[in-house]
RNA sequence: CGAGGCGUGGCUCAGUUUGGUAGAGCGCCGCGUUCGGGACGCGGAGGCCGCAAGUUCGAAUCUUGUCGCCUCGACCA
């Protein structure tokens, strides 16, 4: 089509330059706006109306579990942030803090949240008292705030949105248990809702959460090939409660420690979602969570009749979010927007099809058009979003498997990083070393993603020093 | 925090070398014609040239300082 290069000249090619193309997308899709601060943007209506199913999705299947949701203080007292030296060291270099209040210098200054571990403890020191208090189920939806020194929309900004878990339990065994309960959790979120594939792990020691004991991960394959992680869980085993003297009275009439959990999901998965799904031509939403999934584009919408068909085709897809782009901007135009904004179905209706009685439907995801009935759209676009929904993920995990490898040799490993090209995750044995890991990131630029639950035996021997291996490990460049 | 780049209408930028009436395209507003892949005509609005101090008769342009943004590294959801 001689119209193709300006159809896409707004939006840079993701083979081209894949950081322009990620930036470009998020601006043009219309889902965020820079603001005045480094690292703070703006999440426009369209970017948020996004969160804001994601958000239901994830809570809905919080509160399947027994999770309720709270709110905890922006701010924490230096103090109470320093009682657990972990926690402390990892985020201070990020912390933003506050030292006046109006005119006023305050006598101690104030931790914006990085992260509410430490509040949480602190009120939990009080509210529980007895076996009978516990467990506690605890989450919040919020943002907090860690200083990055390079920011990026979505992947890493300043200030972001999230939701953190916090959990207090009388055993050590359920505290574990809800531990992986919320990995799968975001799992089959991000599989089934986000059409996105992950690989489930544990962190090793390196990679962990500060003050964890253990760190769960779900990690993602954008289609660069470098990997995200997309949620975490972690087992905090004793350490917050004996830090912050978190204590019940057991049956027993004994004094315990509480065990404790957290896991948390960001704004991120935006940023997944734009690299694991979009295009050249922009953005690819998942039906489930896409704020419109049908735009309805009329034809010459000025002569009779054809708005009216258009909003009749509206009312009868009552149950799913359609929008009739009635604005005059040409239908190419049109066409254009909806591809770049990503939503999952188009319908077109002009005079043509109103005499033969049908409509045109076109996928945004493999860009299949047909003609249906009008009498039929209702049950085409069922069907069509249940198709485009699942297709969505196959194809993510085709890609995923595609970009998978396996590496048995410190040769063949190198063959697949010592290059600008060839990312994606590789699969080999680790000896379990520290050096052996910040050998590997030093050489390569690359990070141990997660030990993959699912273990597989690729060699005996480390990838790095050729010492006898004792986990598969999942590696890549990482966002 | 290191290295580079950039601050001029909403956006992308020209103008800065050589100081002399602030420009273009896109977008926006109005009217009309269009409409199956980013339409067109006519009319219109919109700028303390990031901020501050200096040099000068005169500064977007020269000097100094300062603030901010972007990209890449080290650190991180």
């Amino acid at each position: 089509m001689a119209d193709k290069k300006k159809l896409v000249a707004e939006i840079t090619s993701m083979d081209e330059d894949f950081t322009q193309w990620y930036t470009d997308v998020c601006i043009k899709a219309d889902l965020i706006a820079y603001s005045h601060i480094k690292g703070f943007m703006v999440i426009k209506p369209y970017g948020y109306a996004i969160w804001e199913n994601m958000q239901k999705l994830l809570d809905e299947r919080f509160k399947e579990t027994g999770v309720q949701n709270v709110y905890m203080p922006l701010l924490i007292p230096e103090s109470l942030l320093r009682k657990e030296g972990e926690l402390v060291n990892g985020f201070a270099p990020e912390v933003a803090w506050v030292t006046a209040g109006g005119t006023e210098p305050l006598t101690e200054r104030l931790a914006i949240r990085p992260t509410s571990e430490t509040v949480f403890s602190d009120f939990y020191k009080d509210d529980v008292h007895s076996y009978r208090d516990l467990p506690r189920l605890y989450n919040q939806w919020c943002s907090v705030v860690r200083w990055e020194k390079e920011t990026r929309p979505f992947l890493r900004s300043r200030e972001f949105l999230w939701q953190e878990g916090h959990t207090i339990h009388a055993s050590k065994e359920e505290a574990e248990a809800r531990t992986q309960q919320m990995l799968n959790i975001y799992a089959d979120f991000l599989a089934n809702d986000m059409a996105i594939p992950t690989i489930k792990g544990q962190k090793t020691e390196k990679e962990k959460f500060a003050g964890a004991e253990a760190t769960y991960t779900v990690e993602a394959l954008m289609h660069d090939g470098r990997a995200l992680q997309s949620g975490t869980s972690h087992f905090f085993g004793q350490k917050f409660a004996k830090a912050y003297d978190i204590t019940y009275t057991d049956k027993d009439n004994q004094l315990k420690y509480v065990w404790q959990t957290s896991w948390g999901a960001t704004t991120r998965m935006i940023g997944a979602m734009i690299m694991v799904h979009g295009d050249n031509r922009g953005l690819v939403i998942p039906p489930k969570i896409a704020p419109i999934q049908v735009d309805i584009i009329p034809i010459q919408q000025r002569k009779e009749g054809v708005l009216d068909k258009a909003y009749e085709i509206r009312d009868m897809l009552k149950g799913f979010r359609v929008k009739v782009d009635d604005t005059d901007k040409s239908p190419g135009f049109k066409f254009s927007e909806q591809e770049m904004r990503g939503i999952p179905l188009r319908i077109e209706i002009g005079p043509r099809d109103i005499e033969n009685g049908t409509c045109v439907i076109v996928r945004r995801d493999n860009f299949e058009k047909k003609e249906i009935r009008i009498s039929d759209a209702a049950a085409a676009v069922g069907e069509l979003l249940k198709t485009v929904q699942s297709d969505m993920l196959k194809k993510a995990k085709a890609h995923l498997e595609e970009m998978t490898y396996a590496a048995a040799t410190p040769e063949e490993f190198r063959a697949r990083f010592d290059n600008d090209k060839g990312d994606g995750f590789v699969k080999a044995m680790w000896c379990g070393d520290r050096a052996c890991e910040d050998k590997i990131k030093e050489m390569y630029g690359v990070t141990s993603r997660c030990i993959p639950f699912e273990q597989e035996h690729i060699a005996g021997t480390c990838v790095c020093c050729g010492k006898p291996a004792k986990k598969m490990v999942l590696w890549a460049k990482a966002y």
